[in-house]
DNA sequence: GCGCGATAATTTGTATGATAACCATATAAA
DNA sequence: TTTATATGGTTATCATACAAATTATCGCGC
């Protein structure tokens, strides 16, 4: 193995150049897998910085998880992990990206409903009953109980078993969050809505009681399409300029509940 | 495996710890965005540590996104964005994580399979038709068609027309994608597994060209079980020792496939 | 008082050297 | 074979100093 780096361009900040040159070789698979690296030291005299250098740009290698430091042995790739989900939404048209993100959380949510029923535990049924009593308590006080209502479908999560149904239920919900709330303009159903979502909540909670694992199904999968259409009837969230995420809408104290 | 004395470990690294703090004082909202957080030497002077690991700390959350540093100014916390979904494993079951995982995908396909049946154009059922044929002639030329298969569940989820579940597929593939080869010792199912792999995408297919919902939803769930039972039945992929994620089994080139 | 440029102070980026903690290996001792 | 010790190498942390970029401050003319 020769590579020996190329020298470096004044401007940049160097952190950056040697994180960027590390990278690439390891991307390249020039350093396999496994193996150690150069030492700090050595690394720095190639690249003719100070180990000061070396060792922010090993850093911040370390935190894409592309290298694992060890202290007195070296540093050692490691294999290219996982790419991580993160979806690119489209500033065009985010109505129809928070319907179709609705329609990935109703799959998921139809199923863990069904696993749900089939595997609860009696500790599970109380958690989700006690969840579903703080969304009631929170309409009461006059809050919109989102954050009860999270809690809840995080609650029959749990009861599925699934942590990996969990991750991907949070992941989803962060791009939900805004959407969850609808703006005053809706005020006057906010009634209607409460008592629906309540009710559809109910009907997925017998179901999973009772052990019905195709009534759990398809109470839940009934719930997504009502919220789905909740949402429709009512403003939805707007995006952020960048189209990096939904923005929080501007009223929230009144706004009912849709999931 | 001796008596079970509890691992100690004292040896965090101070860096880390400061990161960790940082990042909680962040995400915890403390520290609004936009706004300076305090000097390198403040830090180092409350955290009580050196300057350097203050520095190794905003590194990583420089690469994590969350502060931005510039030179002469300071150091500013940027609007938290999008947590990005990763899985992570647990060393300890990995057999039940890879069922966990198709779980997940199981909701998925069923209702990608399902809205594919409610949405797919003549052009979508020609490319999920030259899909399948691909993969028999992949199976034909004795290769294991994993590829083709990867495509094949793609095609349908094109035909579903909703990206966000075709990106979510894709990210679950990175983890099957070791599952879906079983080693030489299943090489004399190879045949049964083939066959019913066929007849159960062929089941699928039907159902969508003709426009039944039902049926594909139907067929996708017994499709995911099925390669469930056939994952059970052979040696599953194992992982790497630091339970990062599915390790390439040792033999492809005569595995069957699963899904 | 107000603009405005020089300048000083502040802050991050980089360099350097030293010390501590830790690991791997070899060697000696029991 | 096992245990203790020695030794060199590597990363983690510390302390200090300087460079480079930004920001605040001062002074001066008007």
């Amino acid at each position: 193995m020769s590579s020996s780096f190329s020298a470096i361009k004044p401007g940049i900040k160097l952190s950056d150049q040697v994180a960027s040159a590390l990278e690439a070789e390891i991307r390249a698979g020039r350093i396999q897998a496994g193996h150690k690296l150069p030492t700090e030291a050595a690394l720095a005299q190639q690249f003719e910085v100070s180990r000061t250098v070396v060792r922010e740009a090993v850093s911040r290698l370390r935190s894409l998880g592309l290298v694992d430091s060890r202290q007195g042995s070296g540093m050692y790739v490691q294999a290219p992990g996982i790419e991580p989900l993160q979806f690119d939404l489209p500033h065009a048209a985010p109505r129809e990206a928070v319907m179709q993100i609705v329609e990935v959380r109703r799959a998921l949510e139809s199923e863990v409903a069904e696993l749900a029923a089939l595997r609860r535990t009696d500790g599970d049924i109380v958690t989700i009953r006690q969840a579903m009593q703080r969304i009631a308590e929170a309409v009461r006080a006059g809050r919109d109980g989102v954050e009860e209502d999270v809690l809840f479908h995080r609650a029959i999560a749990q009861a599925a078993g699934n942590p990996f149904m969990i991750s991907t239920l949070d992941y989803l919900a962060q791009f939900l969050k805004g959407a969850t709330r609808v703006t005053r303009a809706n005020e006057a159903r906010r009634a209607d809505f409460a008592e629906a979502v309540n009710h559809e909540h109910t009907q997925i909670v017998l179901a999973i009681e009772a052990g019905d694992a195709a009534a759990a199904r398809a109470a839940a999968a009934q719930h997504m399409k009502n919220a789905l259409a909740r949402i429709e009837q009512a403003d939805i969230a707007f995006w952020t300029q960048d189209g990096a995420r939904l923005a929080q809408p501007l009223v929230a104290a009144s706004a009912p509940l849709v999931f």
